[in-house]
DNA sequence: TATTAAATCTAGTAATTTAGTAGACATATA
DNA sequence: TATATGTCTACTAAATTACTAGATTTAATA
């Protein structure tokens, strides 16, 4: 499962992609328009910003950006930086592998390889789908939900 | 990530599955052989039992085997069985379906498809993958591994 | 029938992770 | 100087995970 952090980072990201042109946004506007517990929100940006995927700044007029372009920042960048490891288990992590605390012997794991399979599959879709994609994507899922049914017939 | 328990019954299980034809195993020896806590892998065979894919007999000669045949015991089956839906997001699961807390507008949620997207390829995978196959596969491995390089040239 | 070897049941516990909260502090603008 | 912002430190409560201990039930066998 997805943390609620990890959700929440996704959409404070994907609001602040919207609002790209808009300047600075304050995170109590974030917070708001996202229904995220402020403080809890104020902690995740910092970590984003740690992390180089925000840029902030302080005091009267001060709020936060993207530091970088959406459509290079993947889904699966903000998930590891904050859930940690996509892979089922850590025997079948690129980026954070470890051996099974229980493992005798990787090459002949049977559940290694399927598990290996699902990291790979999710991989592949949360590494090639970028902020910028989401972004499109939620404009035509608007448009689609504004088309009532009945004229779409 | 899996939880350790759903690896044990998943260990435990495909030990059962290659002990097919020894009649009972007990607790003690599935424990050793595939190094899981005794007492812990109780707790899960009963569960296991109790969603019908394990048969016991109690009292001395007494033991475990499989409830059904390995090819009709699917990986998805059992891990939603002891984690729960595979889904990132519960507003995407097929069998744990919930509104996600925070969601305004499902309809228009672009985490949604995405995540979606992470269940569809998880499941399809896990959905199609059973005891048998992995047990095919296990052989393979283990050939493979007994093989040094050398010879193979 | 007593002993033994097995599963099962009840009832915990310790450590970790998750999802936050409170409040003081630093900084920039007007 | 007042005010509106982000930042830092330090908590906390609840849930989840990964177990453990010990008594009990059941069936075979000596």
């Amino acid at each position: 499962m997805l943390s609620k952090k990890a959700k929440y980072a996704l959409k404070a990201l994907l609001y602040l992609t919207r609002q790209q042109n808009a300047g600075l946004v304050i995170i109590s506007d974030i917070a708001e328009k996202e229904r995220i517990p402020r403080k809890f929100l104020e902690a995740i940006l910092v970590d984003l910003k740690t992390n180089g995927i925000l840029h902030s700044v302080r005091g009267k007029k001060g709020g936060y950006s993207l530091a970088k372009d959406p459509a290079e920042i993947s889904v699966g960048n903000i998930i590891r930086m904050i859930d940690g490891p996509l892979a089922p288990i850590p025997c079948v992590s690129h980026q954070y592998y470890r051996k099974c605390d229980e493992c005798m012997d990787e090459a002949t794991c049977e559940i290694r390889i399927v598990m290996k399979k699902v990291r790979d599959a999710t991989a592949a879709i949360l590494d090639t789908t970028f902020l910028s994609d989401l972004e499109a994507l939620k404009a035509i899922l608007q448009e689609e939900s504004d088309q009532p049914i009945d004229f779409q017939i």
